[in-house]
DNA sequence: AAGTGGTCTAGACCACGTA
DNA sequence: ACGTGGTCTAGACCACTTG
């Protein structure tokens, strides 16, 4: 089952990367029980400390998430035991406030080249693409775009239904099977055009904070693109470096 | 020693403070090397094992890096194996490019009520204000507003030698003992007032990418304030989320 | 009571760097 | 050759959850 010999890479390694393939070809699911430290370790050969090294390192990095006395699990999006947020917009006073959304249109497309090189599509390949403006404290203060493969979710906001959950994740989790991992954001200053200014109720080139996303599954899968518009009137981005 | 006993904290927890006050206590200093895990197990009476895993946790917050072989050292800004960059700013290819600095002036100032508020210090604190213009290859993009106590910095820049090292961080800790550890970065979209189109060569009102950092020591204790305005033409502000 | 993760120990062996 | 960190084992005991 496992490698062993000299110059070989760590069997805590080599289980790690197991236990990442299982959940990734969903072998094992989002918010399911994975066998106890002790049962892998009997399959595996191994010790349970070793076991345990390679389950510590996917706790630290989201992937599992451990429950003293009950057991160990796949990270999911369930809102309260939240996986993460990915929102790292706050008011002025550093709390971090969830707006609400409200679904502009949602289309059936060929992704643009920009789109298809963000999400390393081929060209032209069919993709969805939502419009939604989300509201904090009743004020409209964002604009998304967000950008799917059609291939992966093929129903979504299909015969009209606009009416989408605030937390995507969850919905591409429950309902595509698919879970986002982590995302690359860029952030560049930008101009209000006409659109923004409409919409988000502000003066045409007002300066505004776009957060460009690219979300990834835990195999590193590109499956969303996301451009947020933000006025940065009463909020901010806030990052923490290490 | 270590405290012992039921629903006590455990072990390598209480090493791992201790050990993170000898760091900020300055008994040990950034680049030295730190005793054995053998010996310190010994010195506090545990296993290797449960020093090794205080140290691993310390290792991961970079506030120590192991090398084989060698030993254990406290981390520090060294340009080469450098403690971390903290510079989230990339080129349009995502490639991280350090700018060169020039220094406008150092001037000694009582803090402002932001300033203070900030650095958590008390109104009207003596401060060391430092502006400077970055640019990267040859083109002005940033500009900096970086406001230190001037009770931890007093000779800094004294006697009209702006020339200042382009990396500070390296600066504080040499010169001054300081080591910034963390850093809370808050991000805004601007618009570039008269002084700011003048010195980065835009027109007034372009939309510039404001970032307000903290730097933090070790014991979270705010040491320098950094406002940052930059041009984000052919830069971004990149940030990976987990 | 039984099973799970959480802490801690003692010791073996390996890989690496220095002298 | 020696000392360092890096991996791995086997087993003890504790804390928490569930039946």
């Amino acid at each position: 089952m496992l490698t062993i010999g000299n110059g070989a890479v760590p069997l805590y390694i080599q289980i790690k990367e197991l236990l990442t393939a299982k959940i990734s070809k969903g072998e094992w699911s989002p918010g399911s029980i994975i066998p106890s430290e002790i049962q892998l370790a009997q399959e595996l050969g191994v010790s349970q400390g070793t076991v345990r090294k390679a389950i510590t390192g996917l706790v630290e990095n989201n992937v599992l998430t451990r429950k003293q006395g009950r057991g160990t699990f796949v990270s999911n999006h369930d809102p309260d035991r939240s996986l993460f947020h990915f929102f790292n917009i706050t008011d002025n006073k550093g709390h971090k406030v969830i707006p609400d959304s409200r679904v502009l249109h949602c289309r059936r497309k060929q992704a643009s080249r920009m789109e298809a090189s963000k999400l390393q599509l081929a060209a032209k390949t069919n993709i969805i693409r939502i419009e939604r403006v989300r509201k904090f404290s009743a004020t409209p203060t964002m604009l998304e775009t967000i950008t799917l493969p059609e291939s992966l979710f093929s129903s979504l906001g299909k015969g009209g239904n606009y009416n989408l959950p605030n937390t995507l994740y969850e919905l591409y989790e429950k309902q595509y099977g698919i879970t986002i991992h982590s995302a690359d954001e860029k952030l560049r200053a930008v101009s209000a055009t006409m659109h923004d200014a409409t919409l988000l109720n502000l003066d045409v080139g007002t300066p505004l904070l776009e957060i460009e996303r690219v979300a990834l599954t835990l195999d590193k899968t590109p499956v969303e693109l996301r451009i947020s518009r933000c006025s940065t009137k009463n909020h901010y981005y806030q990052n923490t470096c290490f």
